[in-house]
DNA sequence: CCCATTACTTACAAATTTGTTTGTACCGCA
DNA sequence: TGCGGTACAAACAAATTTGTAAGTAATGGG
């Protein structure tokens, strides 16, 4: 995502409210337009670049590379390279991030359920 | 938020995205930096606009405003006001968004331990 | 009349995120 | 030699989000 500026208002606050609450520490984590989608494909075992690009609609290039390259960071994914050619990567869940499956389940269930109830707009 | 343009490749994506899937549905809804923490603060009951913004630390009324307006009209809190002077306004959850305590728990609790596993960054 | 309080709004500016386009390395194949 | 496939990287541009600073209305109290 490109380097933050150290000390930008955002910055400051953003820490501050990280340490402060572990809600807001995996909001951080998990939170942005795609990390999600990409852990959920992986939920049934490893895919490589090619196929999340492939599944997850919408995306570019940049964008899954920058979110894996977070994810991994994070420690929520694992990256794998094959020394072949052409080249080719898989990634896979860690078990912390197993740990989030149920949550996403019932988060995707209240989606669902929201969806209906709150049709207009 | 200010309105966003109608045709941007972001606006496009986002409603694509969103209609496939009750996930990220869900967390166009509860995203973002400030809404779970609102949403957190009402837990256990109603709160005025003044001690929303003294109890979470580095929101400014302006995002406070904000937050609790997209809130409102996605169904997650109620608004009332009260007709005095000077005014009193108190924000409530919904049914729908007293759905998502568990959720948030849970994910809180993995922060947590996320956040122990994950200390070097 | 002046001030304080509350819950905002508005205009503007800065920061951050996302997208577009082009390019890279490697090898095998035609 | 030129092309194709894979998994990116870099430069640049646009969109979106967040912050700052300054109002506003209504009214009771001094």
């Amino acid at each position: 995502m490109g380097k933050r500026k150290e000390n930008s208002t955002n910055s400051l606050n953003e820490s501050y409210i990280v340490e402060s609450c572990d809600l807001t520490y995996a909001i951080c984590k998990i939170g942005g337009r795609w990390k999600l989608l990409i852990l959920c494909r992986l939920e049934n075992g490893k895919l490589r670049f090619s196929e999340l690009r492939n599944q997850i609609t919408g995306i570019t290039e940049r964008m899954l590379t920058l979110q894996l390259r977070e994810l991994e960071k994070e420690g929520l994914i694992t990256r794998t390279v094959h020394a072949e050619v052409p080249p080719r990567v898989d990634y896979e869940l860690t078990d912390i991030a197993l740990e989030l499956v149920p949550i996403w389940k019932q988060l995707s269930q209240w989606g669902a359920k929201h969806k209906n109830r709150v049709p207009k707009q």
